[in-house]
DNA sequence: AGCGACTACATCGCGCACGATTTAATCGCG
DNA sequence: CGCGATTAAATCGTGCGCGATGTAGTCGCT
Protein backbone atom coordinates (compact mmCIF):
# COMPACT_ATOMS: atom_id res chain seq x y z
CA UNK A 1 0.00 0.00 0.00
CA UNK A 2 2.57 2.61 1.31
CA UNK A 3 6.07 2.79 2.44
CA UNK A 4 6.01 5.56 4.74
CA UNK A 5 3.40 4.35 7.87
CA UNK A 6 4.77 3.11 10.66
CA UNK A 7 5.21 -0.54 10.30
CA UNK A 8 2.43 -1.85 12.32
CA UNK A 9 -0.15 -0.03 10.34
CA UNK A 10 1.40 -1.69 7.52
CA UNK A 11 1.16 -4.62 9.21
CA UNK A 12 -2.42 -4.50 9.42
CA UNK A 13 -3.14 -3.94 6.61
CA UNK A 14 -1.13 -6.38 4.97
CA UNK A 15 -2.91 -8.52 7.55
CA UNK A 16 -6.31 -7.35 6.26
CA UNK A 17 -5.41 -8.27 2.45
CA UNK A 18 -3.85 -11.73 3.27
CA UNK A 19 -6.96 -12.97 5.04
CA UNK A 20 -8.96 -12.13 2.47
CA UNK A 21 -6.58 -13.34 0.27
CA UNK A 22 -6.81 -16.74 2.06
CA UNK A 23 -11.00 -16.59 1.94
CA UNK A 24 -10.71 -16.35 -1.77
CA UNK A 25 -8.95 -19.31 -2.60
CA UNK A 26 -11.23 -21.41 0.18
CA UNK A 27 -14.07 -19.79 -1.99
CA UNK A 28 -12.87 -21.48 -4.73
CA UNK A 29 -12.90 -24.90 -3.00
CA UNK A 30 -15.58 -24.71 -0.90
CA UNK A 31 -18.56 -22.82 -3.09
CA UNK A 32 -18.79 -26.46 -5.35
CA UNK A 33 -19.87 -27.98 -2.05
CA UNK A 34 -22.22 -24.73 -1.14
CA UNK A 35 -20.59 -23.78 1.70
CA UNK A 36 -18.75 -20.26 3.10
CA UNK A 37 -15.39 -20.39 4.93
CA UNK A 38 -17.10 -19.69 8.21
CA UNK A 39 -19.57 -22.26 7.57
CA UNK A 40 -16.52 -24.37 6.50
CA UNK A 41 -15.27 -23.89 9.99
CA UNK A 42 -18.80 -24.74 11.86
CA UNK A 43 -18.73 -28.05 9.96
CA UNK A 44 -15.24 -28.45 10.64
CA UNK A 45 -15.52 -28.53 14.76
CA UNK A 46 -18.56 -30.94 14.40
CA UNK A 47 -17.13 -33.50 12.08
CA UNK A 48 -13.81 -33.32 14.65
CA UNK A 49 -15.76 -32.90 17.89
CA UNK A 50 -19.04 -34.21 17.30
CA UNK A 51 -21.98 -31.97 18.87
CA UNK A 52 -21.94 -28.67 20.02
CA UNK A 53 -23.62 -25.72 21.55
CA UNK A 54 -23.70 -22.87 20.30
CA UNK A 55 -22.19 -21.41 23.12
CA UNK A 56 -19.49 -23.55 22.33
CA UNK A 57 -18.54 -22.43 18.96
CA UNK A 58 -18.85 -19.04 19.71
CA UNK A 59 -16.08 -19.53 21.98
CA UNK A 60 -13.95 -22.01 19.66
CA UNK A 61 -14.60 -19.95 16.66
CA UNK A 62 -14.53 -16.41 18.17
CA UNK A 63 -17.53 -15.44 16.46
CA UNK A 64 -20.36 -13.82 17.68
CA UNK A 65 -24.30 -15.10 18.21
CA UNK A 66 -24.99 -12.29 15.90
CA UNK A 67 -23.21 -14.21 13.65
CA UNK A 68 -23.72 -17.91 14.22
CA UNK A 69 -27.16 -17.63 15.03
CA UNK A 70 -28.23 -16.94 11.10
CA UNK A 71 -25.34 -19.01 10.07
CA UNK A 72 -26.35 -21.89 11.75
CA UNK A 73 -29.97 -21.49 10.30
CA UNK A 74 -28.76 -21.73 7.03
CA UNK A 75 -26.83 -24.90 7.64
CA UNK A 76 -29.85 -26.09 9.57
CA UNK A 77 -31.97 -25.07 5.99
CA UNK A 78 -29.48 -26.86 3.83
CA UNK A 79 -30.41 -30.07 5.99
CA UNK A 80 -26.50 -30.73 7.38
CA UNK A 81 -27.33 -29.50 11.00
CA UNK A 82 -29.94 -30.06 13.10
CA UNK A 83 -30.68 -27.29 16.20
CA UNK A 84 -32.34 -28.57 19.53
CA UNK A 85 -33.25 -27.38 22.60
CA UNK A 86 -31.32 -29.04 25.66
CA UNK A 87 -33.78 -30.72 27.79
CA UNK A 88 -31.75 -30.29 30.89
CA UNK A 89 -31.13 -26.47 30.30
CA UNK A 90 -33.81 -24.71 28.13
CA UNK A 91 -31.33 -21.82 27.47
CA UNK A 92 -29.04 -23.59 25.32
CA UNK A 93 -29.15 -24.73 21.52
CA UNK A 94 -27.57 -28.37 20.56
CA UNK A 95 -26.47 -28.41 17.54
CA UNK A 96 -25.90 -32.20 16.02
CA UNK A 97 -24.98 -32.87 12.08
CA UNK A 98 -27.43 -34.69 10.18
CA UNK A 99 -26.50 -37.77 8.04
CA UNK A 100 -26.01 -35.26 4.77
CA UNK A 101 -23.69 -33.24 7.10
CA UNK A 102 -21.39 -36.52 7.99
CA UNK A 103 -21.69 -37.03 4.04
CA UNK A 104 -20.40 -33.62 3.32
CA UNK A 105 -16.82 -34.43 4.80
CA UNK A 106 -16.17 -36.96 2.50
CA UNK A 107 -15.96 -34.33 -0.07
CA UNK A 108 -13.61 -31.76 1.71
CA UNK A 109 -10.73 -34.64 1.81
CA UNK A 110 -8.34 -32.54 -0.60
CA UNK A 111 -9.18 -29.18 0.86
CA UNK A 112 -6.50 -29.14 3.37
CA UNK A 113 -3.75 -30.21 0.89
CA UNK A 114 -5.02 -27.43 -1.58
CA UNK A 115 -4.83 -25.06 0.94
CA UNK A 116 -1.30 -25.49 1.49
CA UNK A 117 -0.27 -25.93 -2.07
CA UNK A 118 -1.78 -22.23 -2.18
CA UNK A 119 -0.32 -20.85 0.51
CA UNK A 120 2.96 -21.95 -0.26
CA UNK A 121 5.48 -21.35 2.85
CA UNK A 122 6.91 -24.19 4.11
CA UNK A 123 5.97 -25.36 7.83
CA UNK A 124 8.96 -23.56 9.52
CA UNK A 125 7.98 -20.70 8.71
CA UNK A 126 4.06 -21.50 8.71
CA UNK A 127 4.63 -22.18 12.64
CA UNK A 128 6.82 -19.16 13.30
CA UNK A 129 3.92 -17.29 11.25
CA UNK A 130 1.25 -18.79 13.51
CA UNK A 131 2.63 -18.31 16.66
CA UNK A 132 3.47 -14.18 15.94
CA UNK A 133 -0.39 -13.83 14.87
CA UNK A 134 -1.32 -15.78 17.95
CA UNK A 135 0.18 -13.42 19.96
CA UNK A 136 -1.02 -10.21 17.91
CA UNK A 137 -4.70 -11.66 17.97
CA UNK A 138 -4.33 -12.30 22.00
CA UNK A 139 -2.85 -9.15 22.16
CA UNK A 140 -5.43 -6.75 20.26
CA UNK A 141 -8.61 -8.54 22.02
CA UNK A 142 -7.31 -7.38 25.55
CA UNK A 143 -6.27 -4.11 24.15
CA UNK A 144 -9.54 -3.84 22.16
CA UNK A 145 -11.46 -4.91 25.48
CA UNK A 146 -9.39 -2.43 27.81
CA UNK A 147 -9.55 0.42 25.47
CA UNK A 148 -13.80 0.55 25.03
CA UNK A 149 -14.19 -0.14 28.62
CA UNK A 150 -11.87 2.98 29.59
CA UNK A 151 -13.55 6.01 28.26
CA UNK A 152 -10.77 8.17 29.01
CA UNK A 153 -7.94 8.11 26.85
CA UNK B 1 -9.44 -24.00 17.30
CA UNK B 2 -8.05 -27.60 17.46
CA UNK B 3 -4.95 -29.59 16.99
CA UNK B 4 -5.31 -32.06 14.61
CA UNK B 5 -5.64 -30.00 11.31
CA UNK B 6 -2.75 -29.63 8.99
CA UNK B 7 -0.66 -26.94 10.14
CA UNK B 8 -1.63 -24.51 7.11
CA UNK B 9 -5.72 -24.98 7.83
CA UNK B 10 -4.89 -23.98 11.51
CA UNK B 11 -2.75 -20.81 10.45
CA UNK B 12 -5.39 -19.82 8.45
CA UNK B 13 -7.48 -19.70 10.98
CA UNK B 14 -5.39 -17.71 12.73
CA UNK B 15 -5.00 -15.38 9.96
CA UNK B 16 -8.90 -14.81 10.09
CA UNK B 17 -9.12 -14.71 13.75
CA UNK B 18 -6.38 -12.17 13.77
CA UNK B 19 -7.32 -9.91 11.32
CA UNK B 20 -10.75 -9.71 12.42
CA UNK B 21 -8.96 -8.95 16.36
CA UNK B 22 -7.31 -5.57 14.88
CA UNK B 23 -9.95 -4.51 13.16
CA UNK B 24 -11.88 -4.50 16.23
CA UNK B 25 -9.13 -2.34 17.97
CA UNK B 26 -9.23 -0.03 15.06
CA UNK B 27 -13.18 0.12 15.88
CA UNK B 28 -12.43 1.39 18.73
CA UNK B 29 -10.34 3.79 17.69
CA UNK B 30 -11.94 5.39 14.36
CA UNK B 31 -15.44 5.15 15.77
CA UNK B 32 -15.38 8.30 17.58
CA UNK B 33 -14.46 9.93 13.90
CA UNK B 34 -17.03 8.16 12.20
CA UNK B 35 -15.02 5.63 10.69
CA UNK B 36 -14.89 2.27 9.34
CA UNK B 37 -11.06 0.41 8.88
CA UNK B 38 -11.91 0.36 5.57
CA UNK B 39 -12.83 4.59 4.89
CA UNK B 40 -10.12 5.20 7.36
CA UNK B 41 -7.76 3.45 4.58
CA UNK B 42 -9.50 5.28 1.74
CA UNK B 43 -8.67 8.42 4.08
CA UNK B 44 -5.05 7.84 4.51
CA UNK B 45 -4.22 7.41 0.84
CA UNK B 46 -6.20 10.91 -0.10
CA UNK B 47 -4.23 12.56 2.75
CA UNK B 48 -1.06 11.25 1.83
CA UNK B 49 -0.63 10.80 -1.90
CA UNK B 50 -3.66 13.39 -3.00
CA UNK B 51 -6.49 12.76 -5.36
CA UNK B 52 -6.80 9.33 -7.03
CA UNK B 53 -9.41 8.17 -9.15
CA UNK B 54 -11.67 4.95 -8.19
CA UNK B 55 -9.32 2.81 -10.41
CA UNK B 56 -6.18 3.66 -8.40
CA UNK B 57 -7.65 3.35 -4.79
CA UNK B 58 -9.27 -0.32 -6.42
CA UNK B 59 -5.33 -1.04 -6.79
CA UNK B 60 -3.53 0.08 -4.28
CA UNK B 61 -6.15 -1.28 -1.02
CA UNK B 62 -7.06 -4.34 -3.41
CA UNK B 63 -10.74 -3.64 -3.00
CA UNK B 64 -13.26 -4.27 -5.52
CA UNK B 65 -15.31 -1.59 -7.13
CA UNK B 66 -18.50 -3.51 -5.82
CA UNK B 67 -16.95 -2.34 -2.22
CA UNK B 68 -15.22 0.92 -3.06
CA UNK B 69 -18.30 2.30 -4.64
CA UNK B 70 -20.91 2.17 -2.18
CA UNK B 71 -17.89 2.95 0.68
CA UNK B 72 -17.03 6.21 -1.31
CA UNK B 73 -20.74 7.43 -2.03
CA UNK B 74 -21.09 7.09 1.91
CA UNK B 75 -17.81 9.19 2.48
CA UNK B 76 -19.04 11.93 0.23
CA UNK B 77 -22.78 11.60 2.23
CA UNK B 78 -20.60 12.91 5.39
CA UNK B 79 -19.04 15.37 3.18
CA UNK B 80 -15.28 13.90 3.56
CA UNK B 81 -14.59 14.26 -0.14
CA UNK B 82 -16.24 14.35 -3.49
CA UNK B 83 -16.72 12.03 -6.73
CA UNK B 84 -16.19 14.14 -9.92
CA UNK B 85 -15.83 12.69 -13.44
CA UNK B 86 -12.67 13.15 -15.63
CA UNK B 87 -13.42 15.71 -18.37
CA UNK B 88 -10.57 13.61 -20.44
CA UNK B 89 -12.21 10.19 -19.61
CA UNK B 90 -15.21 10.38 -18.73
CA UNK B 91 -15.70 6.56 -18.00
CA UNK B 92 -13.16 7.74 -15.19
CA UNK B 93 -13.86 9.50 -11.34
CA UNK B 94 -11.38 11.14 -9.61
CA UNK B 95 -11.94 10.98 -5.87
CA UNK B 96 -10.65 14.56 -3.75
CA UNK B 97 -10.89 15.83 -0.34
CA UNK B 98 -12.80 18.50 0.65
CA UNK B 99 -11.69 21.11 3.41
CA UNK B 100 -13.36 18.51 6.01
CA UNK B 101 -11.85 15.40 4.76
CA UNK B 102 -8.57 17.36 5.36
CA UNK B 103 -9.17 18.59 8.47
CA UNK B 104 -10.14 14.86 10.04
CA UNK B 105 -6.86 13.62 9.29
CA UNK B 106 -5.71 15.74 12.62
CA UNK B 107 -7.74 13.71 14.69
CA UNK B 108 -6.50 10.80 13.74
CA UNK B 109 -2.41 11.50 15.24
CA UNK B 110 -2.44 8.81 17.50
CA UNK B 111 -4.19 6.12 15.61
CA UNK B 112 -0.72 4.54 14.54
CA UNK B 113 0.95 4.16 18.09
CA UNK B 114 -2.15 3.09 19.50
CA UNK B 115 -2.07 0.21 17.00
CA UNK B 116 1.51 -0.01 17.47
CA UNK B 117 0.84 -0.54 21.76
CA UNK B 118 -2.19 -2.98 21.11
CA UNK B 119 -0.52 -5.54 18.30
CA UNK B 120 2.35 -5.43 21.10
CA UNK B 121 5.13 -6.87 18.98
CA UNK B 122 8.46 -5.76 18.43
CA UNK B 123 9.49 -3.99 15.16
CA UNK B 124 11.71 -7.66 14.10
CA UNK B 125 9.07 -9.67 14.90
CA UNK B 126 6.55 -7.25 12.38
CA UNK B 127 9.07 -6.85 9.67
CA UNK B 128 9.02 -10.73 9.48
CA UNK B 129 5.63 -11.22 9.99
CA UNK B 130 4.44 -8.76 6.86
CA UNK B 131 7.01 -10.62 4.59
CA UNK B 132 5.32 -14.46 5.09
CA UNK B 133 2.07 -12.29 5.16
CA UNK B 134 3.09 -10.84 1.56
CA UNK B 135 4.35 -13.94 0.27
CA UNK B 136 1.29 -15.65 1.73
CA UNK B 137 -1.10 -13.11 0.00
CA UNK B 138 0.57 -13.48 -3.26
CA UNK B 139 0.70 -17.19 -3.38
CA UNK B 140 -2.95 -17.28 -2.25
CA UNK B 141 -4.22 -14.60 -4.90
CA UNK B 142 -2.11 -16.80 -7.87
CA UNK B 143 -3.46 -20.11 -6.64
CA UNK B 144 -7.04 -18.62 -6.40
CA UNK B 145 -7.05 -17.06 -9.55
CA UNK B 146 -5.64 -19.88 -11.68
CA UNK B 147 -8.03 -22.70 -9.38
CA UNK B 148 -10.92 -20.85 -10.61
CA UNK B 149 -10.19 -20.23 -14.46
CA UNK B 150 -9.47 -24.30 -14.55
CA UNK B 151 -12.83 -26.11 -14.23
CA UNK B 152 -10.90 -29.15 -14.29
CA UNK B 153 -8.96 -30.03 -11.56
C1' DA C 1 -16.70 6.69 -40.19
C1' DG C 2 -18.36 2.28 -38.08
C1' DC C 3 -18.40 -1.43 -34.99
C1' DG C 4 -16.84 -4.85 -31.80
C1' DA C 5 -13.80 -5.29 -27.74
C1' DC C 6 -12.41 -3.38 -23.71
C1' DT C 7 -12.49 -0.28 -19.63
C1' DA C 8 -14.22 2.40 -15.52
C1' DC C 9 -17.71 2.48 -12.71
C1' DA C 10 -22.31 1.39 -10.65
C1' DT C 11 -25.90 -1.74 -8.94
C1' DC C 12 -27.94 -5.94 -7.01
C1' DG C 13 -28.00 -9.88 -4.02
C1' DC C 14 -26.25 -12.63 -0.37
C1' DG C 15 -23.52 -13.79 3.55
C1' DC C 16 -20.82 -12.47 6.97
C1' DA C 17 -19.18 -9.22 11.28
C1' DC C 18 -20.66 -6.78 14.97
C1' DG C 19 -23.00 -3.20 18.10
C1' DA C 20 -27.42 -2.87 20.28
C1' DT C 21 -31.61 -4.66 21.95
C1' DT C 22 -34.95 -8.39 23.21
C1' DT C 23 -36.66 -12.77 25.17
C1' DA C 24 -36.64 -16.65 27.85
C1' DA C 25 -34.47 -19.67 31.18
C1' DT C 26 -31.51 -20.36 35.15
C1' DC C 27 -28.88 -18.98 39.12
C1' DG C 28 -27.83 -16.75 43.56
C1' DC C 29 -28.89 -14.95 47.67
C1' DG C 30 -31.47 -13.34 51.49
C1' DC D 1 -39.72 -19.36 48.22
C1' DG D 2 -39.06 -14.93 45.60
C1' DC D 3 -36.77 -11.73 42.84
C1' DG D 4 -32.92 -9.37 40.80
C1' DA D 5 -28.79 -10.64 38.14
C1' DT D 6 -26.81 -13.45 34.84
C1' DT D 7 -26.74 -16.38 30.81
C1' DA D 8 -27.94 -18.49 26.05
C1' DA D 9 -29.73 -17.40 22.06
C1' DA D 10 -32.19 -14.69 18.57
C1' DT D 11 -33.16 -10.42 16.02
C1' DC D 12 -32.33 -5.90 13.85
C1' DG D 13 -29.56 -2.48 11.44
C1' DT D 14 -25.39 -1.07 9.03
C1' DG D 15 -21.27 -1.76 6.49
C1' DC D 16 -18.31 -4.44 4.21
C1' DG D 17 -16.65 -8.36 0.56
C1' DC D 18 -17.55 -10.23 -3.63
C1' DG D 19 -19.85 -12.78 -7.71
C1' DA D 20 -22.84 -11.41 -11.37
C1' DT D 21 -24.76 -8.13 -14.30
C1' DG D 22 -25.56 -3.58 -16.39
C1' DT D 23 -24.08 0.90 -18.66
C1' DA D 24 -21.67 4.47 -20.55
C1' DG D 25 -17.41 5.90 -22.61
C1' DT D 26 -13.07 4.87 -25.19
C1' DC D 27 -10.01 2.30 -28.18
C1' DG D 28 -8.59 -0.42 -32.15
C1' DC D 29 -9.07 -1.97 -36.53
C1' DT D 30 -10.54 -1.90 -40.99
Amino acid sequence: MDSESPLSELLCFDLYAASRSVTSVYRVLLDPLGLTYPQYLVMLMLWRHGDRTVRELVDELRLDYNTLSPLLKRLEARGLLERRRRPDDERSVTVLLTDEGRALQEKTRDVPKAISDAIGLDDAVIADLQEALRTLASNATAHAAHMSTNTAK
